[in-house]
DNA sequence: GTATGAGGCCGCCATA
DNA sequence: CATATGGCGGCCTCAT
């Protein structure tokens, strides 16, 4: 029996919002392609809504699948909109509220933290939304502790995300919780995202550090992206890892969803781009630094990650 | 285009 | 008994 989540649409939702759950729970299946997770879009009358995207929604449920579901998540409406003024039906707060006491996982994308602070839930919790209504928010429920800066905070039984496609990140995360790092990769490998902006980073970051946990694995992620001109071979990591090779992409995979090889031929690419993107460095110079040997290696890994030589991307993406 | 070799991934299994 | 470990070997990809 699938992870039911009741997704909330109110007046002025934003149809990206209803996409994203849609896209990312609702086509994930398991081992034996059976679905994971039922999702169910819903209105607080069960009637049509206006979107914020210029159509009108026509919801299959109301209130009550809210009643039935594990987790119930909240979509963002447009900025003019009553529940982004902080008002939504009384009847909505009450079943948000019976919700969360029943111990169901709540959810939100972008603004639609709004409707979630209104029932009082998020008061003394750590939460977030789109920056562009952040002073919005704290003038209108103080008690809550607004984090603008990250594209989503996991608090536990609720979790909230910043604007638009930081819900992409949040679902991911949630499918990671639940059914593991394999599974969230093949997710985000299916909607053609990258599997790996983690939450606490800030919003405009373009290559995210990974966060600083002490020990394990995710401490060598750390020390790895800090080092991309050593040597990262498989045997090299183990030992500093002190595991054996084979214990230690076991531990890997576990984590990341990726074997060493592919996570860290992923992180050099990526500070490869950044360096030809803000720096002036020699093309070999880049190379060397993030640990692709000669301009030759790097030359052919571009190619085809990005179909431009080091230098034609260079020329086309170099930032002032 | 083919041949060869090295490194890496991971299922399988014996073992701790 | 359940779980974690790590060695082995087949198969893959990539470089030369």
């Amino acid at each position: 029996v699938p992870h039911r989540i009741a997704v909330i649409a109110l007046e002025g939702v934003m149809p990206f919002d209803l996409g994203v759950p849609a896209q990312i729970f609702g086509l994930l299946t398991g081992a034996e392609s059976e679905p994971l997770y039922s999702v169910e879009v819903c209105t607080p009358s069960g009637a049509a809504v206006r979107t914020g995207g210029g159509f009108t929604l026509h919801p299959d449920h109301g209130l009550d699948v809210v009643r039935m579901a594990d987790t119930v998540l909240v979509a963002g409406s447009s900025g003019e909109s009553e529940a982004t003024h902080g008002r939504i039906p009384s009847e909505l707060a009450d079943e948000l509220r019976a919700a969360a006491a029943r111990g169901a996982r709540m959810m939100s994308i972008c603004t639609g933290t709004f409707a979630l602070a209104a029932t009082g839930l998020l008061d003394g919790r750590r939460a977030t939304t789109h920056w562009w209504y952040a002073e919005r928010f704290r003038a209108l429920f103080p008690a809550v502790r607004l984090d603008p800066d990250v594209l989503f905070v996991d608090d536990g039984d609720i979790l909230t995300s910043a604007g638009v496609a930081a819900a992409i990140d949040l679902c991911l995360h949630v499918v990671r919780t639940d059914h593991g790092a394999a599974l969230a990769s093949a997710a985000a490998r299916r909607c053609v995202v990258a599997p790996a902006r983690q939450g606490g980073q800030a919003q405009f970051v373009e290559r995210p550090v990974l966060p600083d946990v002490a020990g394990g694995i995710p401490a060598l992620l750390h020390w790895i992206s800090g080092h991309l001109d050593d040597r990262l071979d498989l045997d090299s990591l183990a030992a500093r890892a002190t595991m054996s090779p084979r214990s230690f992409t076991r531990h890997f995979r576990e984590h990341t969803g990726e074997s060493p090889a592919t996570w860290v031929a992923t992180q050099r690419l990526a500070l490869a781009r950044e360096l030809l993107e803000t720096s002036g460095l020699p093309i070999d110079e880049v190379a060397r630094r993030c640990g692709l040997g000669g301009q030759a290696r790097l030359r052919s890994v571009f190619r085809k990650s990005f179909g431009r030589s080091p230098s034609e991307y260079r020329r086309d993406f170099r930032v002032a």
